[in-house]
DNA sequence: TTGATCGTACGATTTTTATCGTACCTTTGA
DNA sequence: TCAAAGGTACGATAAAAATCGTACGATCAA
């Protein structure tokens, strides 16, 4: 069973540590605390502690949940990775783009951080949008 | 081995308080230390000194650059607005969506974050873009 | 059965950020 | 001229985040 922690009405800023951790849960999907650390050191110093640390509080702060009926506890992240992801960015555009996505994306496309398949891409979801909910909100 | 601390020259990522401050002066330009404290304090209680030092500090880091031709010194921001939203939104895009500011603007218009009107405005920028270079980057 | 290995737990400590108290200088106006 | 008001400087401290050392339990192969 996974231990529940589902008391998330206050949500916590994950921090730079924490985001680390949550990416390789994110991209690697549940993990043992050895896995986790090793693909940390793959771009980071860490001592196996450190994580083990910092992921158990992690777990008790309800960023992750943990299945631990194996001696190898196995981490996984506790919310939706997109729910977490969408709640950054609507810090990050409400901090620095005073709430407009448009500003934001203006800029992304401006400074050319967009490759041109990215660009395609994004203009097709464009014309989807559009077509199926001629009504948004706003 | 593991790679050294490379990642940029030297630029140092804003604090959260930090952000703020820029914040402010990105929104009023060069200002006094009064200026600033009294914005910062329309959405949070910081005391006045606390102000001063953080400002002192960045200036310091390098963050700001301050004028004290006068007694009260002006501070302003040592590099251009754009410049460092550019950096922190490659930073992010970078964390967040592998690189790909394609998935960045995707979650974001999928969700529903930006509103009719910035929608329309990102179209027109794509079209800007697309006619204007046929030969981008990367 | 036993010791090497691998796991968790958790208290301390270090490092980084943020905050504040206080000293002391300048300006101003009564 | 002198005290109040308002400015900077800066050391200390508090708070938050990150790291590590060490204890100790389980597993497993010899």
């Amino acid at each position: 069973m996974k231990s529940e922690n589902q008391s998330s009405p206050e949500r916590a800023e994950p921090t730079k540590a924490e985001l680390d951790i949550l990416t390789v849960l994110w991209k690697h999907g549940p993990s043992t605390v050895r896995f986790v650390h090793e693909q940390l050191n793959t771009f980071k110093e860490v001592n196996y502690t450190t994580t083990l640390k910092q992921m158990q509080l992690m777990a008790e702060k309800g960023l992750l949940s943990r299945d631990e009926s194996q001696m190898k506890h196995v981490y996984g992240v506790a919310e939706e990775e997109q729910k977490t992801k969408s709640y950054l960015l609507d810090r990050f555009v409400n901090h620095l783009y005073e709430g407009s996505a448009g500003n934001l994306v203006m800029q992304l496309l401006d400074s050319k951080k967009a490759s041109k398949d990215e660009i395609k891409a994004i203009r097709a979801l464009l014309d989807k949008l559009d077509e199926e909910e001629p009504t948004t909100q706003q």
